[in-house]
RNA sequence: GGCGCUAUCGUCUAGCCUGAUCUAGGACGUCACCCUCUCACGGUGAAGACACGGGUUUAAAUCCCGUUAGCGCUACCA
């Protein structure tokens, strides 16, 4: 335990928050909480042309959905101007700066001293570098605004932050930092420098990858729970072959000396197994729970009672909360009309029609479809009677109920849909209605 | 181009530091079978990898060198 852990996440607004940030934010908070340390925030807001409110909007808000709590209040960089300012004119009056014109003002540049300096990374290892390939350095842009380097210097300090996790993109960067701690007389923090996340195609990602910002994921139906356990092994394992993972098994399990080396790929389709047994695992208050809060339309018109009842149906099915109204279609609709080549393969068999109409006769003599069971009952034993098998008529009904060949167990859904609604789709089916 | 980082099944990874226990383990995906009214869930099984070339060693996925490839940095973006 190091007590005195501080770590934070910065980002800039300047874009969404997309998964490479979260997984980020996530091993920042993961090792803050698992030393028992602080997880803070910083806003980048240093490039004033493209900073945006919207984009920092929708990243708090990101952060809050997935649990990913800061600890202290955070500040922006626009508000500190005056002090990269005055770090950068002290620079200068020492000789360690100087000034150049450039658009619409003079910047000020740091004067990179030729050497050779190395750090110890905390994923990497022994790291070195010779500065002297490396060009000067703007601390202060024409505009008045500090530089990435100069700002994350001054904010790593004043934030007194112990360890330095970001993305690898920056392990090149590095250097340079340690330099300007080091005129500034400060100790550089730790750091530890994660791989990268490519998109499926090993490409950067980038917007030819679709969507990848954790919003698009949300509204996909994503729950915390499978986004967070799907982002944790991206790039980090363990010994031993657990998958699942919750969020206290991960802080009590997570090490930044088990963090990957190697560039990982995104995949979908197992963030989408991930999240589905997440979706399995939630107790039954909390999944019904996700499931209205995700479909909170004040205009459905089907009722809480028949909506509970379908999202437990389908809860083994769906990956995503929004395969749900996918997949239960023909829960809330009527089908519009049957795929013909199907229906003329079921109609053409006169006897099945026989079938079909006797099961109608059958099917009216319950009083309601309340029960599975009943109605499972009643139509195998007629099926016995007319000396078929039961799923000779189960098929043709099925495909009556929702014009599709795959559906959860028939029973539970006429249970479902209620006896008026099976009645006359297995009408319409036939065309009597 | 220069500098840096990296390299195990299609993908995510375990194993590498502390060489022999690796005929390389798990998961996703794929395929087959079981369960079964279909699908899904669940279960069982199969196919599937140490990038390449040199070394060191009795022994290398593990250590060293090189090659190749990918990624990053090389901005008054962050």
């Amino acid at each position: 335990m190091e007590p005195s852990v501080r770590v934070r996440f910065a980002p800039s607004p300047t874009g969404y928050l997309h998964i490479g940030g979260v997984r980020t934010a996530l091993f920042n908070f993961l090792y803050a909480r698992s030393q028992g340390g602080k997880f803070l925030l910083r806003m980048e807001d240093s490039d004033r042309a493209r900073s945006e409110k919207k984009y920092e909007t929708e990243i708090l808000e990101s952060l809050k959905w997935l649990g990913l709590a800061w600890d202290e209040p955070f500040f922006y960089q626009s508000a500190r101007l005056e002090i990269y300012q005055k770090a950068a004119r002290e620079l200068l009056a020492k000789g360690l700066a100087y000034e150049e014109k450039g658009e619409g003002g003079i910047a000020i540049k740091f004067k990179i001293p030729p050497r050779k300096i190395g750090f110890t990374d905390l994923v990497h290892g022994e790291v070195q570098f010779d500065t002297s390939l490396f060009g000067d350095l703007v601390l202060i842009k024409s505009d008045g605004f500090p530089t990435y380097h100069w700002a994350c210097v001054l904010d790593d300090h004043e934030m007194r932050i112990s360890h330095v996790i970001r993305g690898d993109d920056h392990l090149s960067n590095t250097p340079r930092q340690q330099l300007l701690f080091e005129v500034l007389g400060w100790k550089a923090p730790k750091y530890a420098h994660l791989p990268l996340i490519l998109g499926g195609d090993g490409t950067p990602l980038s917007k030819r990858h679709g969507a990848v910002s954790l919003a698009s994921f949300r509204e996909q139906g994503f729950v915390p729970e499978g986004m967070i356990n799907y982002l944790a092994l991206l790039g980090w394992g363990v010994e031993g072959n657990q998958e699942f993972y919750t969020f206290e098994e991960l802080i009590k399990k997570f090490s930044i000396k088990r963090i990957t080396k190697t560039n990982a790929r995104f995949d979908y389709e197992k963030l989408s197994w991930m999240n589905g047994q997440h979706l399995k695992k939630l107790n039954e208050s909390d999944y019904l729970a996700r499931v209205s809060e995700f479909y909170a339309d004040p205009t459905r018109k089907i009722s809480p009672e028949k909506w509970k009842k379908t999202a437990l149906l389908f809860r083994s099915r769906i990956r995503t909360l929004s395969e749900l109204k996918e997949q239960a279609c023909y829960i809330f609709e009527e089908p519009e009309n049957y795929p013909s080549d199907i229906r003329n393969d079921f109609l053409q068999n006169k006897p099945l029609k026989r079938h079909l109409e006797a099961w109608i006769e059958e099917a009216d003599k319950l009083p309601n479809f309340l029960q599975p069971e009943e109605i499972e009952k009643m139509t195998r034993e007629t099926a016995n009677g007319w000396g078929i098998e039961a799923k000779d008529i189960i098929h043709p009904l099925r495909f009556a109920l929702t014009a599709k060949t795959v559906s959860p167990g028939l029973f539970e859904l006429m249970s479902v849909l209620g006896k008026e609604a099976c009645l006359s789709r297995v009408k319409k089916l036939l065309g009597r209605s």
